[in-house]
DNA sequence: TTGTTTTCTTGATAAATGTCAATGAAAAAA
DNA sequence: TTTTTTCATTGACATTTATCAAGAAAACAA
């Protein structure tokens, strides 16, 4: 099945967006290939691109003091930029690079701006996108707050499979705040408990 | 100046709504008074009232095991709902309780459904608002991952003087993701460096 | 004010997690 | 395939953080 037509078919039945939106906000995207290793986004670029993945995966990170640390995985349907600082029209803050292969939609700031203006839905759309986007970061957030780290590794084994099976487990532990050698530790004790 | 005049200034030129949206907006709105210690919210009340402080802070947590853990804090032109259960149609997983005396603008599910499909803007204002809320979540997510807690401590003490100055040290601790105890020790450690 | 409760601090100790170095396993490249 | 590189595991040890218990300080109520 066509890929585009997929992604579509996300737009209307999980954001409530009309078909006859749809064709014209999809209009506006190009097709754009990625091989795994290519860098999406780079700290300082412009940042003034929407990009959606509609097949393969991608993680963010930051580089601080020459660490990465790993703050960000991206599969189907995800929006791959820096979002906090696309939505303040400022350069990207992080890198995103590709795990595998991807094929996503991108498209200009500057003619997502002019979509706002012709679809009447746009805004709710993006009210929508924005709902599963915050939802799934608040909850992350709370479970820093509120988990420990064993218990955050459990939910993605969990609620995460994707993550789990194409990330390697350092990259997974700087996700989930500890280091690999812990998170190697925290495994061995949940396969062999006591 | 008046209360609502203040809010009202705030959607204009924060959310950029004309001030014609504004007045219909508002008008939907009671304003309702909560005493320090009143509950806005309690875990597995109904949570189809959008609650807008307008003066006044909060707190938001959770019980786990009969143990409280800071989640949220709450000041002027903050939403004070469970917002993600708001969005999800779910009933409130959280608790919210006045820290101080507080004013608040309230309105039911129902009246905000009915507004946005009067409200030509509606959608665009969500989304601006939630702009808001977005980025100060994901910022406060990679905080999480990137910063140890007495960096964390240290950028409420720089970013949030609200916080730090309404908010018993305890729940701060918890807020941070930590115990109370070692709150004060990197307190001393801060004040006595070396 | 005085008493009462809540919050903050401190010490001792235990548990969790990080760091460094070495080895082995797996994956990628040649 | 063989070689090379990357990744995962393990051990020893250091650091951070939690827990429990006690007392001091601060906030609150009578």
């Amino acid at each position: 099945m066509d890929i585009i037509e997929n992604y579509k078919n996300y737009l209307n039945k999980k954001l409530c967006m009309p078909l006859e939106d749809a064709d014209l906000f999809l209009s506006g995207f190009d097709l754009v290939n990625y091989k795994k290793g290519d860098y999406l986004l780079k700290q300082g670029d412009k940042n003034n691109i929407v990009k959606i993945i509609l097949s393969g995966s991608a993680r963010g990170f930051v580089i601080i003091d020459g660490n990465e640390f790993t703050t960000n995985f991206y599969f189907e349907n995800d929006h791959a930029y820096d979002y906090v600082n696309y939505l303040n029209k400022h350069s990207s803050g992080m890198y995103i690079k590709a795990l595998e292969n991807i094929t996503n939609l991108e498209m200009s700031f500057e003619a997502t701006d002019f979509l706002s203006q012709e679809i009447i839905g746009y805004y709710k759309m993006s009210f929508y996108l924005f709902k599963e986007n915050f939802i799934k970061v608040e909850k992350e957030r709370k479970n820093h707050i509120l988990k420990s780290p064993k218990e955050r590794y459990l939910d993605l084994v969990k609620n995460h499979q994707n993550i789990i099976s194409k990330v390697p487990q350092y990259q997974l532990a700087s996700f989930i705040g500890i280091s690999p050698e812990h998170l190697s530790r925290l495994r061995r004790e949940i396969a062999h408990p006591k």
